[in-house]
DNA sequence: GCATCTTGTCAACGGTCGTTGACTTAAATC
DNA sequence: GATTTAAGTCAACGACCGTTGACAAGATGC
């Protein structure tokens, strides 16, 4: 935030806009808990009562980021048989702090807080799932469904705690044509 | 914790072991900056200032927790061409609650937290991921691991934030043999 | 039975949190 | 240019947090 925009002009919609953007960043990479409300505000360059003012309550910022999220395009188009190789690739090499991965690491770091669980499900069902599903196609959609998502999901988590797995290029190599290979087969029909 | 040894004698041990086993089963189901010194001592049945004394601060407690908690030994043992159909079982049918998957759960609740963090990844790879290459054997140890291992903890994670992964009876049969042979495809050499 | 050490309780500390209402200031309207 | 309205700041609230030190009470040794 700022350094550029040192004086930001008035702007109610611009403001809401720099807080949800804020919002999603800090809670892409922290648990619920640690998320505070003056961070969120000091990311966005603005007092702390702006958040309460413009979004009700936490929980419903919360709800807010998660509904601005969603999973990139790319993901669920093309040739079904490509999906190991391309999302493979996807989770392996692209940065992590791209905003392609906010919906995910959102539901990730914040499942284990009760009351956020519950819209990270309804998300997760809707713009996830439903579409992956629906991409897919075919029989048993839901637990193939579940198994790549499972993974995909597992593979981030471990990627965020250990820094690049605390691989070699070498191993990340072979870890990434067997992540393929595997995720393709959590898929296939 | 209570009802059953309304009064407890004083022992220092037994005491200490009691805000062990409460504050496992706190960090198994709740991330680490929801976790308060206070609930896990009124699980024990004590004053909060007693575990200040006994483990010296909130991080050492939770130090203590992992050096507390171990996969358990039928994880990884038997034949590795049961692998996919014993895990699988274990992760859809056991209860999510049981001791044994204690480590797996506050290892996945606390990822998020910093300084947490770094002693969840020394765990993981002296707990997990060590035992877990070695029982394997053979080329390409790391990344067959490491591609269980995401899938495991996507799966409960998922279990965690859609109860029963939200499935009929059914499809989470086909669920399971699906995931018993995905399992074993990313440690197949 | 008294003194001593151990075990546990209690009260308080400084700090951070989400939230609220009163206030200030910039923009817009006339 | 004065007035009205919207946008942002400030200060405070009650609550909870981790941590500490003084104190009470049970156990132990003489």
């Amino acid at each position: 935030m700022t350094t550029r925009e040192l004086v930001r002009k008035r702007d109610a919609n611009a403001t809401r806009a720099a807080l949800l953007a804020a919002a999603t960043t800090r809670f892409a990479n922290e648990a619920y808990d640690s998320v505070s409300l003056r961070s969120i505000a000091s990311d966005a360059g603005v007092d702390v009562s702006l958040v309460s003012r413009y979004f009700g309550s936490k929980e419903e910022l919360f709800a807010a980021v998660l509904n601005g999220c969603a999973p990139p395009d790319e993901m669920f188009a093309g040739d079904t048989k490509d999906f190991g190789e391309r999302i493979a690739r996807m989770l392996i090499d692209e940065p992590l702090d791209d905003d392609k991965f906010n919906i995910f690491l959102v539901m990730l770091r914040s499942s284990s807080h009760a009351s956020a669980c519950e819209a990270i499900r309804a998300s997760g069902e809707e713009r996830f799932y439903g579409p992956f599903a629906q991409w897919l196609g075919g029989e048993n959609a839901a637990s193939r469904v579940r198994t790549a998502a499972a993974l995909m999901k597992g593979v981030m988590i471990d990627r965020k705690i250990s820094e690049d797995f605390g691989m070699s290029a070498k191993e990340r190599t072979r870890f990434r044509s067997r992540l393929a290979r595997v995720l393709q087969a959590a898929i296939d029909e």
